[in-house]
DNA sequence: CAGAGAGGTACCACGATATTG
DNA sequence: ACAATATCGTGGTACCTCTCT
């Protein structure tokens, strides 16, 4: 910075003010600085920057199941908007959740000194570890659906599943089953949940749910269990490759799929649409999780309480697998 | 850590030393300042560390393509070793791959002032990008079946197709046919080359390979087009998706696997245990090839030349899929 | 004597180096 | 010779001061 000022005959404080688009610099002062930072390529470094402001520009994302798709694709809307304000994305992976193993992950973003932490497991385990660990550091966790709050970013799942729910009902099916995904993960308890309201809003008859663990093939035992049970007719699946499971079950014994039994999916993945038949299914923008966690953290940072942030609605794509 | 001094009653300068593991205190005196260390709940600086070492202690990932398994698997292998050896990790996704993003990725990198960069987009327009562009940061790159060199760590994915096509010629079977990834990734262009060699090697004949675009869809539609080819007996697979999708389209066609046709694929996905039949498929620890990349940046990162890092090797998994 | 543009200086929290006990 | 200290440099920003319309 020194040699832009000396460059540009100018003091290194008035090279700091061009950097800083900050004002009280003539147009003409300004363009010669400019031509000199852009002679000298130069760039200001952020460890001094940070020193001296006490910022890092560094935002800690504590992630759980990163190769699932959902994660995945928030964790690319996280960096992309970070990156957009300014931010850089250091992340932490875990491999199980519990309150050590989350203790630590902070322990290693506090350390980096972060300015915030984004927290992307959504497993009651982390709930709890959160819970349990008190820190100062502002941190907004991907929480579906939760209720609201200042530092959860929701997906309505709830409605989601009830989409889903609704649509097969308004159909004509009698009910609706139910294939879960784990217990432990907060979308299973939300998406049981809505479809759960509807059958008792309704007063149709709620099969247990048949717990998957979000797998294909969990979903194709699942397949092979519903079709045993008589006037099966419609079936909401927890995520998109258990109703592809279903779905091949069905296949596998006879069924025709929406012929005989209508089958709906959750989470829209890109594959979905190419299943046979096309999975209709409850979209949600998981890109925009990510993105709307960065903007609400970056709220918490600016020190003026944001509110809750609106949750994220769901969509219900029709495709081929169900008859609506 | 001023503050550290005064309460151990001893100068910064040997707090420092003490933080640093580094010799030249008396145990007793290493003890007061320890104590102190706890008792204040200190912990340094990084910025201010950054700034007086010039090392920034974070390393750049460039990544393309985070919702597939094997770069998703492979990020968070890099995020633990880069964790293990006190680095952070500073993640920018790429939505496209040329020379345009490319630049912008590294640049963004290079404003952060990462010590290294990792970058995860095994496909051709990335090996372009990151040719004609120069820097001067120390750089690894996942090159897929990609020769020996320094700045690369390979999986040896020629050996890998090899495995799988040798393995189902020594069955008996008179030739395999090949459902390829899209043109465009590296893991493409090596697994049909293994596949290739090994058929010209024992002098049988070598269909052209049916192009796929990862997806199940994909596999299926080649699926059902090789069941039209008379005589087809064996069939490997690009992935393990595009082989679930294949073996789809046998089931629906009546064509049993294995006993009609054998089919392998690639990958070893989690779920690929849970086909239905059980797929025999490829495996690569990509999970390994996060940590390998790590390392040897760090490596490159201490200065003298590590040499090329060695492959990642294949594994050949059986299961039911194919009678090998 | 305002007020705007520019410069000067202290300080951020460490590590490196030379120096002292 | 060894442990511990004092001083300086790192590259910025914040705040105060100066100068000139």
């Amino acid at each position: 910075m020194i040699d832009v000022a000396r460059l540009a005959g100018v003091s290194h404080q008035t090279v700091s003010r061009v950097m800083n688009q900050a004002g009280g610099v003539t147009p003409e002062v300004r363009e010669r600085v400019e031509e000199a930072i852009r002679q000298l390529r130069y760039r200001r470094n952020p460890a001094a920057r940070a020193l001296a402001t006490s910022r890092s520009m560094n935002v800690g994302i504590v992630s759980f199941g990163l190769a699932q798709y959902g994660p995945s694709v928030t964790l690319t809307g996280i960096a992309d908007e970070a990156r957009a304000a300014g931010y850089a994305t250091n992340i932490v992976s875990l491999m199980d959740v519990d309150r050590s193993t989350m203790r630590e992950a902070l322990g290693h973003l506090v350390t980096d000194s972060v300015d915030g932490i984004i927290v992307l497991a959504p497993v009651e385990a982390a709930l709890a570890a959160l819970g349990e660990l008190e820190t100062d550091m502002p941190l907004v966790m991907f929480h579906p659906g939760g209720a609201p709050a200042t530092d959860r970013i929701r997906t309505d799942e709830i409605a989601g599943a009830r989409l889903a729910t609704e649509a097969l009902l308004d159909a004509g099916h009698p009910t609706v089953h139910h294939v879960s995904g784990p217990p432990g993960w907060l979308g299973t308890t939300a998406r049981i949940d809505g479809w759960a309201a509807v059958l008792a809003e309704r007063g149709r008859p709620a099969h247990p749910p048949i717990p998957g663990d979000w797998t294909t093939e969990s979903g194709y035992l699942a397949g092979l269990r519903l079709a045993e049970v008589p006037g099966v007719r419609a079936v909401f699946a927890g995520n998109d490759q258990m109703a592809l499971g279903v779905m091949k079950a069905f296949a596998d014994l006879g069924l025709r799929v929406p012929e005989d039994v209508s089958v709906i999916g959750f989470d829209d993945v890109p594959e979905s649409a190419f299943f046979r038949p096309g999975l209709t299914t409850v979209n949600f923008d998981f890109a925009e999780v990510g993105r709307r966690a960065v903007d609400q953290l970056l709220r918490l940072l600016d020190g003026h309480d944001p509110g809750p942030a609106p949750p994220i609605r769901p969509k219900l794509i029709l495709r081929e697998s169900a008859r609506v």
